[in-house]
DNA sequence: AATGAATGAGTGTTCATTCAT
DNA sequence: TATGAATGAACACTCATTCAT
């Protein structure tokens, strides 16, 4: 799945129209004038706007992968982390990270999607269990619930970051909300 | 802003079809099959396209004002308890109510989104800091904070219910986690 | 062919926005709207809009029949005379009164239109003739010449002045023309 | 400004379909249909419909501009001549050259028609008062007057020729006309 | 004498995509 | 690797007109 220049910078491009405008914006001629072609060019590189679409969802995916070192609350911290600097290097991913229901209409993309995010979640679920043994999370919460409450201010953040057009420091931001989670679930 | 009742029907369409597909199905062809009328018959009930989106986004807010009574957490936990029930009311609305993307791309929606959210993050700004002050919430955590660990969870959790076609108890799984909140924020 | 009140004011709606943008604002809506009642009311006086049309076609021509008194040049005068004092009396028709393109597009009005500048032309022929054996015209200009020479600058004149938006003192200029014409056609 | 063939065709197209029928018939569809393409190939020539009117309204103007060699009367026939020269050339000319009231509607192409007007009134307003210091007119008759006496005429007969579906010659009576222009203004 | 609700036909325009070059 | 020219399908929207009330 490795991609060339030019399906790099296409994509690019895709994600930055699809932040700036929704996938309203993300049309072939949008695409080909933020490169400076012509429509029929961008074929040469994609079959068809389906495959750069999958491609971009992929895209949100990469380098989010643990290693496996980290154990219990510091994976999901290093879960988190990662996150963050992913949107960091490429800002526009914060407006369509977690916009799942951008690509509601083809089941082709929300099956992507959601195979994606069950693997997240099983290394995640194991993460949970991991802390609340070593006491690092109290164990009177159910591991779906935790999720919750450790996920849903992520991503609140980061999309508050990106709709506020980076005006805050989010790697701060995102060291400040990890202590006051490991404050209270403890 | 009072609808009649065929308004009310067509944003109820709506509703439903961006619920189902995403933007990209909320054509007015669409909202006509859905009714069973033509698309012209449509114009005769709203001005434009632009005005349905505009109801319909107005349409989330409805019902969610909370009515002075409470205060402290009690405010905070009548405010999500009074989403909740709209959202079961409504199931549409879980796939789309925090989809602020699915709006990006016309200032005119985004705006006016901003204005609503503006709005509850003042009212509950307040129950906030009422909730430090009665000793319902700890006092070391910030309220910027504090509103990603309260609503970050909230949006998820009915996010999750949308996706997963409302395959859970929306209500029991609500009170599970203001409970778990209460217990977590002290 | 007498018309009601409200036949009237629907034409005078009509001719009202036709002169203001061509006969592309003259729809049943906007004559709707200019007399502040809806569409279908439209067609309780008039079967059609192509009635209207006719209607207001018709109505150009109300009032510019000489009556036979005068003779030679002087009926001439007396034709314009009548015309710009029509025009006077109705702004609106300036800009559309010699606008026969408008009318192109239907037969049913093309006709109309050409058995009216038929009965024109010929009521005219008889005053330019006469005028030529009184010895108020040169007699070595061809009758069609005569013409174009005297109805040309006329024509140009209402135009103008309608253009203008009624900038200018149209009867004034309209009696310099006539001295004009006598002097340089004797 | 110089347009590609395929914007030449369409341009005549346009102007052939609204001299047959206004601008009621000038639409997209039957521009396509004129050169037996689609719809939304037009678009490649042309950005919209506005482009291509505007386009059309600025071919009146081509070769018109006199070369600056004539002066006084000379100078006017030289006009006159080149208009009907350029009208023989594009029959389809004849019956929306004068029709200002097609364009009525938008001013964005009224504004660009008198922009057009305005610069021949100039540079014949030289022609009129150098004919009148030549002899070759009578000094007793304004300017402004002038050019109605003048132009109306011309107008007239270029209109008669393209709504009598050009039975007549219009080179031989537009001589004639200049001739007795020549005759009576003396 | 007028309205509210609707319609079939048509408007200009954009879409993803194809094909010959 | 790219382009110019094109297309079928869809888009939001407007038109004159009708019908029941």
């Amino acid at each position: 799945m490795t991609l060339t220049n030019r399906q790099t910078e296409i994509i690019d491009a895709a994600l930055k129209l699809t932040a700036k405008g929704g996938i309203q914006e993300l049309t072939i001629k949008n695409i080909a004038g933020e490169l400076g072609i012509t429509e029929p060019a961008i074929y040469r590189h994609f079959q068809n706007k389906s495959e750069i679409v999958k491609s971009m969802i992929r895209h949100f995916d990469e380098g989010v992968v643990p290693d496996g070192k980290e154990k219990g609350f510091e994976g999901i911290a290093a879960f988190i982390r990662s996150r963050i600097r992913q949107v960091i290097n490429t800002p526009s991913l914060a407006r369509v990270m977690f916009a799942e229901e951008l690509f509601l209409d083809d089941p082709e993309y929300s099956d992507l999607l959601l195979s994606l995010m069950h693997r997240h979640k099983h290394t995640l679920r194991r993460f949970f269990l991991e802390a609340q043994e070593q006491g690092e999370i109290r164990k009177d919460i159910h591991a779906d619930q935790l999720f919750r409450l450790v996920f849903g201010p992520v991503r609140l953040l980061i999309k508050q970051w990106g709709m506020a057009d980076q005006a805050f420091n989010l790697q701060e931001q995102g060291e400040e909300l990890l202590s006051a989670l490991r404050k209270i679930l403890r």
